[in-house]
DNA sequence: GCGAGTACTTAGCAACTGGATA
DNA sequence: TATCCAGTTGCTAAGTACTCGC
């Protein structure tokens, strides 16, 4: 094939006076990395190095930071935790606000400042108060039940987010409570007399040893080194451990298990009274004040330490996710707001009053560095006016959409390799709903996205099919075998042409912010993610139309799982089959095998009460003849062990509560007397099939009978229905999509013209997230 | 122009809960 | 009524995108 149109491509330069030309470049095809003196970037590492990546800066995780505040305790070791720069409790306002009382971390008794959830700041100054006592007026204007944001032209304009914030501050977890004596590591088969600060990091391990991360050898790697370093800080066991292998959890697991049983087993006043307090020590922290109206917040807990979880292979899997202290926190909240007291012998690490961000209170975690937000919850008005910001802009792009397109495809064929780069990058985003594809450091999972595919990701079988096979966010894998049009096949051989190899970018020219500020041309607020919520949604709204209005509500939600599946689909969102569904499955199968029979039996007793009706009603009767008689025997094989298993149950329970009674309990022969009338049940099936004939039990008439087939076949309908829907999703999952992409509105339409009730679409969260679009969206409305 | 830092959205998994079922 | 299991929610990891300062 002739490649000289392919081959005429041209880098660009810039003149001394900022000009961009286009000029023809000796080495234009030569990727950029390896064009010497080149002008641009480069993007990969050396050679022969399968994953390029950003050079990030040196991530140094504190030695002996926050954790050394566990192990001892001390002031002193608090001071190492704080004296880092990075920290906002370095500040000297903080660090002179240490203390050394600090056995533990408490969650403050919940005394905001001055009672928090009231109208004016002022008023509320003098009620100091947990408790809530508005009175209804209060109550009305708090609650701010009845405005409706999504009414507000001004709400969420500007770049101030909030005129007045109020909040309670965060809720720490528990300090670290050390094991019973009894309950030990065993290191080389002997107890270990670990002190706590390690002992709770072996915990952490050990509560986990049955999942596939304690036995992914990263983790375990991770795990031990951090474990080994916390042992050593906080003075060593008198033991030389250092061998993972030696390491021995069992007891400390077998412990944890206990307790989750017990806890399992607590009554249900018991669990009753654990969840009322919780919800009182909570009910604080759950709201906020913003603009004076109450609104919830999200995750006011600050997360615990533990083991980071990393997905995919994450290189930092398995390290040791340090506690949180209040110095390591950052408060955002109003100037005028009262400051929430931090736990006793604590201080915050900083408190701002910045009304451009949203988040409430902010920390650093240890494993990437990276800030977490406490923010407010997804039913707020922030996050909804954000929310219909977003869909909007992505409804935006439908004016604009074919222009793009057109010029994507013209560009496809630019001389300029750069532009020709930009044109099938947002090919493959439009059409594949591909993410962006930011670089990523030596320090996390290998994944990739559009801009970050690497040679090794894409393969080509000419004349134009592609298969695209890489790990995406999360380390799912993308695994797809298409067709893309011409040029783009061409573009994706230039790409990939000689020196390229394995390991070197695709896409050597561009990155996100480059293709971004390209998509900004078109529209305000377009970037590569846009797109993904407008192929989602339009995806959806296309197969809204193609829905038929009939059928039952039962069978109108599986045509709207069948579309929001479609959906996820597109935007790759899977999930692992569950280990238990090839096993649910199968007994949903037998449930139906199992009515299809019962059916059948009541069939034949109406024709052992009438033998005339089936000449009155042949097709009725019809199916008598579709069951072979060896798959009736095979079903009331299986229904015969699934009830002796009842029997045996019902069984021990009656001997369970005759004991409580304090009752002889049956003794075994009368299991087996129940057990023989179970067997003459069955003896009585076996015959039935052979003879073909069903007594009618009791006083049955032909009606009852009619009725009871009828109520079975809508069973076995619904059942029906149930299963396809299961097996459906079983790889797929509709959340994501449902949550993020497509637009609650959609939904709404569906439900008030298909006259399928909001709650058979949404959750009740989902709900209260998304109530500005179920309050404001008639049926007409289209995406 | 670039990298780092920051702020936000998107994501799957696991724990929890409550309704269906026997 | 107890048990089971599917649906729901919470948690937090992992993305994207924008801003800022050099």
């Amino acid at each position: 094939m002739s490649i000289s149109e392919d081959t005429a491509l041209v880098d660009i330069q810039k003149t001394a006076n900022g000009v961009t030309v286009a000029v023809k470049d000796e080495v234009e095809e030569l990727p950029l990395a390896l064009i010497e003196n080149g002008k641009k970037r480069k993007k990969t590492t050396d050679q022969g190095n399968p994953k390029p990546k950003k050079k990030k800066k040196d991530i140094k995780v504190e030695d002996n930071g926050s954790l050394a505040a566990i192990d001892a305790g001390t002031a002193k070791d608090n001071e190492n935790t704080l004296g880092t720069t990075d920290s906002p409790a370095a500040t000297p306002k903080a660090a002179k606000k240490k203390t050394k009382k600090e056995p533990g971390l408490q969650t403050p008794t919940p005394k905001p400042a001055r009672k928090l959830l009231s109208q004016t700041p002022a008023a509320s100054q003098e009620t100091p108060s947990r408790g809530r006592s508005a009175t209804p007026k209060e109550e009305d204007e708090e609650e701010g039940d009845d405005y409706k944001w999504w009414e507000d032209e001004k709400f969420g304009q500007g770049p101030e987010r909030w005129q007045l914030l109020e909040h309670n501050g965060v809720i720490f977890p528990p300090p670290y409570e050390p094991l019973p004596s009894y309950v030990k590591m065993y290191y080389d088969g002997k107890p270990v007399n670990l002190p706590p600060a390690a002992e709770e990091v072996a915990g952490f391990f050990a509560a986990m040893l049955e999942t596939d991360h304690a036995k992914n050898p990263v983790f375990q790697k991770n795990f031990f080194t951090d474990f080994c370093e916390v042992l050593a800080q906080s003075g060593g066991c008198g033991r030389n451990i250092k061998s993972f292998e030696k390491c021995d959890f069992s007891k400390m697991y077998a412990h944890f298990e206990k307790l989750r049983e017990e806890k399992k087993n607590l009554s249900k006043a018991e669990k009753k009274a654990i969840k009322d307090e919780k919800d009182a020590q909570e009910e604080p922290y759950r709201t906020c004040l913003l603009n004076g109206r109450k609104e919830n917040v999200g995750n006011f807990r600050v997360e615990p330490p533990g083991l980071f979880r990393g997905r995919g292979a994450h290189p930092k899997t398995g390290k040791l996710k340090k506690r949180v202290y209040p110095e390591d926190i950052t408060l955002n909240l109003g100037a005028d707001a009262p400051i929430p007291p931090p736990p006793e012998g604590h201080s915050w690490g900083a408190v701002k009053h910045d009304k451009s961000v949203v988040w409430l209170a902010m920390w650093k975690e240890n494993i990437a560095d990276a800030l977490k937000y406490v923010k407010l919850a997804a039913n707020s008005s922030i996050k909804g006016v954000s929310d219909m910001k977003k869909f909007e802009t992505a409804r935006k792009l439908k004016d604009h959409i074919k222009d793009i397109r057109a010029d994507y495809h013209k560009m496809l064929k630019d001389p300029i390799m750069q532009n020709r780069q930009i044109a099938t990058a947002t090919y493959l985003i439009d059409i594949f709903a591909l993410r962006a594809g930011g670089e990523k450091g030596d320090d996390e999972a290998d994944t990739v996205g559009c801009c970050s595919l690497r040679y090794e990701h894409v393969t080509l079988s000419p004349p134009q099919t592609v298969v695209f096979d890489f790990l995406g966010k999360d380390s799912i894998r993308f695994y797809q075998e298409v067709e893309v049009d011409r040029q783009v096949f061409k573009n994706l051989r230039i790409f990939k042409k000689d020196p390229k190899k394995p390991g070197d970018d695709l896409f050597d020219r561009i990155n996100p912010s480059i293709l971004n500020k390209h998509l900004q041309n078109y529209m305000k607020g377009l970037s590569a993610k846009v797109f993904r919520t407008y192929n989602a949604s339009k995806t959806m709204q296309d197969q809204m139309d193609l829905i038929p209005n009939e059928g039952t509500v039962a069978e109108r939600v599986l045509k709207y799982n069948a579309a929001n599946r479609t959906v996820a689909i597109l935007c790759n969102h899977q999930r692992t089959v569950s280990k238990t569904h090839s096993v649910t499955v199968g007994k949903i199968q037998d449930r139906i095998k199992e009515m299809e029979w019962q059916k059948l039996r009541f069939k034949r007793m109406i024709l052992r009460l009438e033998p005339k009706e089936i000449k009155k009603d042949p097709k009725y009767f019809a199916e008598l003849s579709d069951m072979p008689k060896e798959e009736m025997l095979m079903i009331i094989h299986a229904h015969k062990e699934k009830q002796q298993q009842l029997v045996a149950r019902k069984f021990a329970n009656d001997n369970e509560k005759r004991k409580l009674e304090n009752l002889e309990p049956f003794d075994e022969d009368e299991l087996k007397t129940r057990l023989e009338t179970l067997d003459e049940t069955i003896s009585m099936y076996e015959k039935e099939v052979q003879t073909e004939i069903v007594e009618p039990t009791r006083a049955l008439t032909v009606e009852k009978l009619r009725g009871q087939v009828e109520k079975l076949e809508s069973r076995i309908s619904a059942t029906s229905l149930q299963l396809k829907d299961k097996e459906d999703n079983s790889e797929v999952s509709l959340g994501t999509s449902k949550l993020n992409y497509i637009d609650p509105r959609l939904t709404v339409v569906f439900s008030k013209k298909f006259n399928v009730p909001i709650e058979r679409l949404f959750t009740k969260t989902l709900r209260d997230k998304f109530n500005w679009a179920i309050e404001s969206t008639d049926e007409n409305w289209r995406f």
